[in-house]
DNA sequence: CAACCGACCTGTTCGC
DNA sequence: TGCGAACAGGTCGGTT
C-alpha cells in the first residue's frame, strides 16, 4: 500500500485533472472512514466547494477547497483513489464519493478501512507532529543527523517513525538503506557521519526513482493509481520482497528479517 | 521521553 | 480441494 511515493502519483495525477473543479454533491456512506466526524460533517464542508490545490506532507494527501477548507485523506494499508465515469460500477468497499461539475466521480476505495477523510482548517494542527516531508523540501544530512542522534532503535524504526521523517514505509526504508549500505538494525545513533549524509543522499533518489515509475504495485496489485493502473517501481526493487534473490550490489542471497511484527529485506553481506 | 506490542480490518496466499 | 494460519505497503494507544 501507499508510502510517498504512491501517494505523490496520486497528488500530482490530482493536481492535473481536479484543481479548479467544483465538487457538486459527496456522498460519504463508511462512517469508518470518516471516524473524526459525523458523516454530514464532511458531505457539509466540501459540497459546492471548488479545488483549489491538492497537496501532499508525507503520506496525507491535503485538497484544498476555495474557502480553506483542507480535505485530508490518508490511505493506510488498502485505501484507494478512483478518478472514474459514475455509469462504472463502485468497486466493493466505496465509502466516499465526491462528485465533480465535469461529470467524474472521484471514489474513496478502501476494503480494510484503516484509511480515513477528515476536513480541517488552512494549518491542519492535525499534521503538526510530522517530520519534515522525506522528498519536499526533503531531508538535510543536518536534519536526519539529528532525528538519529542517541537513538538505540533500529535506524529502520526512526526512518519509518512519521514524526521524525515523513513519507518512508516498509518498502522505502528496505530499499534506502540496502542502497546506502547500511544495516536496518543498527541503532540509530550509531551511524558514521558519511553513513548519515550517504542515507540522505539516497532517500530523494529512491523515491525520485520510484514517483517516476509510478510507484509499486506488489504481487496482489493493491496500489492502483486514480484511473486503477499499477505502478512499475517494484521491478526496480533491490531487496524489498527478493528474500533468497541475490543482491543486485554483490549477489549474496538477501535475507527476511523480522523488525517488531514486519519484514525486513537486506543483504547480509553488503549492510552490515 | 524512548521503545515495544497488540489492535484496528479484510482479502489473499501458503502450508498441511 | 479444503481449511485454518499467516501475512500485507500504516498508524495509534497503552505499557514498560
Amino acid at each position: 500500500m501507499p508510502e510517498l511515493p504512491e501517494v505523490e502519483v496520486l497528488r500530482r495525477d490530482l493536481a492535473a485533472e481536479v484543481v479548479g473543479r467544483r465538487v457538486d454533491a459527496a456522498t460519504v456512506t463508511g462512517a469508518r472512514t470518516v471516524r473524526r466526524h459525523p458523516p454530514d460533517e464532511v458531505v457539509e464542508a466540501v459540497a459546492g466547494r471548488r479545488i483549489r490545490a491538492v497537496g501532499r506532507h508525507g503520506k496525507f494527501l491535503l485538497v484544498e477547497l476555495d474557502d480553506g477548507t483542507v480535505l485530508v485523506v490518508h490511505l493506510r494499508m488498502s485505501g484507494q483513489l478512483r478518478l472514474e465515469d459514475p455509469a462504472r460500477p463502485a468497486p466493493p468497499h466505496t465509502h466516499a464519493v465526491l462528485a465533480l461539475d465535469d461529470g467524474r466521480v472521484l471514489r474513496f476505495v478502501d476494503p480494510r478501512t484503516f484509511g480515513e477523510l477528515f476536513v480541517t482548517g488552512p494549518d491542519r494542527p492535525e499534521l503538526a507532529g510530522l517530520g519534515v516531508d522525506a522528498l519536499e523540501p526533503g531531508l538535510s544530512p543536518a536534519d536526519l543527523a539529528r532525528q538519529l542522534a542517541g537513538r538505540r532503535a533500529p535506524v529502520k524504526a526512526v526512518l519509518l517513525d512519521q514524526r521524525r521523517v515523513a513519507g518512508l514505509g516498509n518498502i522505502y526504508t528496505d530499499e534506502v538503506l540496502h542502497e546506502a549500505g547500511v544495516h536496518p538494525f543498527r541503532p540509530g545513533g550509531s551511524l558514521t557521519a558519511a553513513e548519515v549524509r550517504k542515507v540522505a543522499r539516497v532517500v530523494p533518489k529512491v523515491l525520485r526513482a520510484a514517483v517516476e515509475a509510478r510507484g509499486s504495485s506488489l504481487a496482489d496489485a493493491q496500489y492502483v493509481d486514480l484511473y486503477g493502473r499499477t505502478g512499475g517501481f517494484q521491478r526496480a526493487h533491490r531487496v524489498y520482497g527478493r528474500e533468497g534473490l541475490p543482491c543486485p550490489r554483490c549477489g549474496a542471497p538477501v535475507q527476511r528479517l523480522r523488525l517488531g511484527n514486519r519484514s525486513s529485506f537486506s543483504c547480509r553481506s553488503c549492510q552490515k
